[in-house]
RNA sequence: GCACCUUUAGCUCAGCUGGAUAGAGCGCUGCCCUCCGAAGGCAGAGGCCAGAGGUUCGAAUCCUCUAAGGUGCGCCA
């Protein structure tokens, strides 16, 4: 139940019946009549800019047209009041039935509450984390797998089919490198004394993986040139990183549909399909690229190259998929990767980078506008660096110094909820701070704290309700005289709440999640705010001793902004808490 | 050199497909709370939205240029 596209019908409705009596013209778009909140409460409760935007195309002045639909609007049951203001915005108030039918829709609705059919069941295709299977996650990772994660389920919540999915980078040199290293470490396992030379991976993380391999395979490849075991042992290790990130990004609370390998797409004619269909359009030669200017690579030659024509495409330059050896680049998987989605019928694509990859956006772009002749859309989204800090200090991390600190480390020290929340506290693409005391402090300051506190404040009402012997289930409650709340102290919350089911479909119209998080806090500093003139005004506070139909309907409120803290997280992919310790 | 991102209060940041007097937290100033539903509350000060042009009824938001910071730029994915 969204209450601003009600109204919006309502004035659009206005609109047209001043049409059909000729005082508007015929033939007027109406897409960019708005219905909103306004900026100052004083204004009213809801706002529309019908009147400035139709004034031009219906030739009329402003103030007429909204006089005129001023008039008509008032006449409605809904609306108590509509005065125009300012250049010729629609001020409008609203009964305050409204309000509390929103209130009762949110507890008949609960986790429904605010979920919507925006997107009409369009196939969409989030891909994310996509890191290198050589290594545990790291926060850098963590910020992109929360990212993903929460806007895929913002996005199913707006009412799209969601595929979650990750791109295993198991087809190029850095998982021979990662075969070589386990080898390494199969080697210790056997007594042999090893060294990690430059171009191997000596992390830690490898020495359980080759002694599963010695376990496994006992002796076989001791001593045993490289074409023996290379193909089997990346096989193995690429296996055993996978299993160690899959566990890693479920501690996180990720979980993804399809993990969809690289490895897959050479020798299946996959490439070469996807760069066929590309040929067919003319857009790949063979040609000799431009040095890049300023930059004086040392080394720079002149080569010629097999070339997709992506300038046509948006993108600045043309790009190679094939290196002047004739092998693929990495690009060319990359293709043919974004050719298997486009084929299997997503209506859109989305891929989350961090923000170092952020050159790659416009060829990226151009391969799937022209593999899909512009029909699917792909929209990339960069989450940028986090900064540690830890003691009030800023945290480097450093692989050598062996303060390398991995996705585990942040669930295992400051747990997923906090994680995830904070990591949801900016915009994707500007750089976040993240310090491990703050996050865990329970203080006003700490926004994971506030959100979840607000919840948790409900939770205990509804305890107190139980124990004074008031019936509050989510039916009672929603069956409750909600006429009872009347204050503007309550009212001012079952607006925000008003808020919840337009918000979602803002951040789900712009891929930005970060918008709930935001929301979240606002919600909860409204119900604190409300908590708080409880104790300087008795009549305010949930429970109303020995009048049990008032308490249910203050507590109806109090669970209605419960059941948007939920939703809201549930988004995020965080708990709510039921009390705070 | 080029591309992309960022630039909003002293600090960290929001700001809705362009809307009214640009918001929040911290910090600062003042008042209140020690009869507990206070891991505080209320109020106030603080802004050339980096700068300059443009588009229009209207710009922090869109376009162009400039400045500062960040990321990246052909046989690494």
């Amino acid at each position: 139940m969204n209450l601003f596209t009600e109204i919006r019908g309502l004035v659009i409705a206005a609109l047209e019946q001043m049409q059909s009596e000729g005082v508007l013209p015929e033939g007027l778009n109406f897409a960019n009549v708005a219905v909103e909140p306004p900026r100052d409460a004083a204004h009213g409760d809801m706002a529309t800019n019908a009147a400035m935007v139709l004034a031009k195309p219906a030739k009329m002045k402003p103030r007429d047209i909204a006089d005129t639909l001023a008039s008509k609007l008032a006449a409605d049951p809904r609306v108590t009041n509509a005065e125009v203001a300012g250049p010729g915005f629609l001020n409008l108030r609203l009964a305050t039935e409204l309000w509390q039918g929103l209130v009762k829709s949110a507890l008949e609705t609960r986790a429904d509450f605010g979920r919507s059919k925006m997107g009409k069941d369009l196939k969409v295709n989030v891909e994310y984390v996509s890191a290198n299977p050589t290594g545990p996650l790291h926060v850098g990772h963590t910020r992109g797998a929360v990212f993903g994660d929460a806007l895929a389920s913002l996005l199913d919540f707006v009412g799209y089919d969601v595929t979650r999915e990750y791109y295993i980078n198991d087809g190029g040199a850095q998982v021979d490198v990662l075969a070589r290293s386990v080898y390494l470490r199969y080697l210790e396992a056997h007594g042999q004394e090893v060294a990690f030379e430059d171009g191997t991976y000596p992390g830690d993380y490898l020495i359980p993986v080759g002694q599963e391999l010695k376990d496994k395979v006992g002796d076989a490849y001791v001593g045993q040139p490289e074409d023996v075991w290379l193909l089997e042992i990346r096989n193995f290790a690429t296996e055993a990183m996978m299993d160690l990130i899959r566990a890693d990004l479920k501690a996180l609370g990720v979980e993804m549909d399809l993990f969809y390998s690289e490895k897959s797409l050479y020798g299946t004619g996959k490439i070469e399909a996807a760069l066929k269909s590309l040929e067919d359009k003319g857009l790949i030669y063979v040609g000799v690229l431009e040095p890049p200017k300023g930059k004086k690579p040392e080394d720079w030659e002149p080569r010629e190259q097999t070339l997709f024509k992506s300038t046509d495409h948006g993108d600045d330059v043309d790009r190679p998929v094939k290196k002047s050896d004739g092998a693929w680049t990495y690009f060319a998987p990359d293709i043919a990767y974004h050719y298997d989605k486009v084929s299997r019928g997503y209506d859109e694509l989305i891929d989350v980078f961090g923000a170092d990859h952020g050159g790659y956006v416009k060829r990226m772009k151009a391969a799937v506008s022209a593999l899909s002749d512009g029909k699917v859309p792909l929209d990339i989204k960069l989450t940028q660096l986090v900064k540690l800090w830890k003691n009030g200090e800023p945290f480097k991390m450093s692989k050598r110094a062996g303060t390398f600190i991995t996705l585990r480390d942040v669930v295992d020290q400051v747990g997923a909820d906090v994680t995830r929340f904070h990591m949801l506290t900016r915009k994707n693409d500007a750089p976040l701070d993240f310090d491990f005391d703050k996050v865990l402090e329970q203080s006003k300051d700490n926004p994971v704290f506030y959100v979840q506190y607000a919840h948790a404040r409900v939770c205990s009402v509804l305890r107190k309700a139980e124990e004074a012997g008031i019936v509050a289930d989510d039916t009672t409650l929603a069956a409750a005289d909600l006429s009872k709340l009347s204050h503007d102290a309550e009212i001012s919350v079952a607006k925000k709440i008003a808020e919840w089911p337009r918000l979602v479909e803002i951040a789900g119209r712009t891929n930005e999640p970060h918008r709930v998080a935001f929301y979240l806090y606002e919600l909860a500093s409204e119900l604190h705010a409300f908590w708080n003139k409880g104790n300087e005004d008795p009549s305010l506070r949930f429970i109303q001793e020995g009048d049990v139909a008032t308490s249910q309907a203050k507590i109806a409120l109090a669970r209605a902004v419960a059941v948007v803290i939920s939703a809201g997280l549930g988004i995020l992919g965080v708990t709510p808490a039921q009390e705070m310790r």
